[in-house]
DNA sequence: GAATCCCATTGATTCACGTCAAATTCCTAC
DNA sequence: GTAGGAATTTGACGTGAATCAATGGGATTC
């Protein structure tokens, strides 16, 4: 990322692995004081704002290399929980010692900017995609998100098991789980896609990526102007 | 913001501040470079990411003592456009130097993660907004949102005037011209407020808070657990 | 290995909100 | 002041996705 060796190991020195987790343990509470900001190693998390009755509003899945926790750094307060999906292995960064560091190098100060920027406009992608696409362009679009995101860390990126439930899936995109259901099967029949509870094959990633566009073509009227 | 006096000066004089800017006029477009954050000092802004066709996502409404841009700093682009709503005066900030200053003033470098980091969290919430709430909980938390930001700044915040169209307001919570001007109305003829084209009066603040509070309550179907 | 629970799927039905259409008012410009 | 266009409102209607309901299959527990 632009650093120079010395500064990577000043850097490498402050991360800490820690052991193991599992599934269902939590890295942190909405409420719980900010310490750290979290490493996907191996395994995935998900992040949720849990609402009094129980219920939760799903804010993102996180995958190896992805980062947790940028939002608690305001009031240093977690506004969201961070659930382990699978066993994972996570790397905790605790922030006043990264943000020490930073301030003495420019360019770690620079990296710290962009990644911060970068989860802002992954949320605005989000916001486009829960404000104007419909339910069969949001499930299209998850799904090559995750492509691309296994692909990018070195996984193929057409066969994969899914760590969440239909359930959480529907909550992440504002559906109901019935539709995430109906959705898999029709996709399936399209032959867009093979599926088999948990495990996901992709045939035809190009199709998926049309129906995400596919809201782009011809005046829209939801959202549009 | 516990900056040093002599720091504050520092910032100060970096910052420009622009001749001002008239309704329809454009701040920056999507794929500019990006150099400056911008701030709102009177009058209000709207972001939005445009789509091939001419449609377009509303990202947000930026109303006086807001920062814009935060966005492009990734990879110093913009990834929306920000378009003046209203006769305004914007403050430029460079960010090459605000990133270079907040190198050598920790508590300013602090200040920009906190920054940063409640962007996310706005994000967040409107995210959660349009994944499990209905469109009169939208709209509901739309007008609270700009009652408390109008009250921030020594506004009324009973009192004010809208300067985005319906269409703009629909687009910005993913429902159609038709919903919002329907709710609208609605909510006037239960008392809650008055509306006269762009003139709001908030009557009833707490029975527009109860709306919004009301998807919390009993287990909820679309997003929950 | 049996019992239990959760997850997923599928079908039938309902409903909130989008779509279409039309009337009215407002705003701008010449 | 007048003409044209845009914004807003209101009504009628259609529909995509939620809700309700029921079944089957994995997975976990003791």
């Amino acid at each position: 990322m632009g650093l120079e060796s010395g500064d990577v190991e000043r850097l490498d020195r402050i991360v800490k692995r820690s052991r193991p987790l599992h599934r269902g343990d939590h890295l942190f509470r909405e409420g719980d004081g900010f310490q750290c900001l979290y490493i996907v190693k191996t395994g995935s998390v998900k992040t949720y704002a849990p609402s009094e009755d129980g219920g939760e509003q799903v804010l993102g899945f996180h995958l190896p290399g992805e980062l947790i926790g940028l939002d608690a750094i305001e009031n240093a307060i977690h506004h969201c929980s961070a659930k382990i999906l699978e066993t994972s292995a996570i790397c905790e960064v605790p922030f006043s010692q990264l943000e020490e560091l930073s301030s003495t190098i420019p360019s770690l100060q620079h990296q710290m900017y962009r990644l911060l920027s970068k989860e802002i406009t992954q949320d605005e992608n989000m916001l486009t995609l829960l404000g104007k696409n419909n339910a069969e362009e949001r499930l299209a679009a998850f799904l090559i998100s995750l492509s691309t995101r296994f692909k990018r860390r070195g996984f193929s990126p057409y066969d994969f098991y899914l760590s969440m439930s239909r359930h959480e899936i529907g909550n992440y995109l504002g559906l109901a789980v019935e539709t995430v259901s109906r959705l898999f099967t029709r996709f399936q029949d399209e032959g867009l896609l093979q599926v088999e509870r948990k495990h996901i094959l992709l045939k035809d990633l190009d199709a998926l990526s049309r129906i995400t566009q596919r809201q782009q073509q011809g005046e829209n009227k939801r959202q549009s102007t």
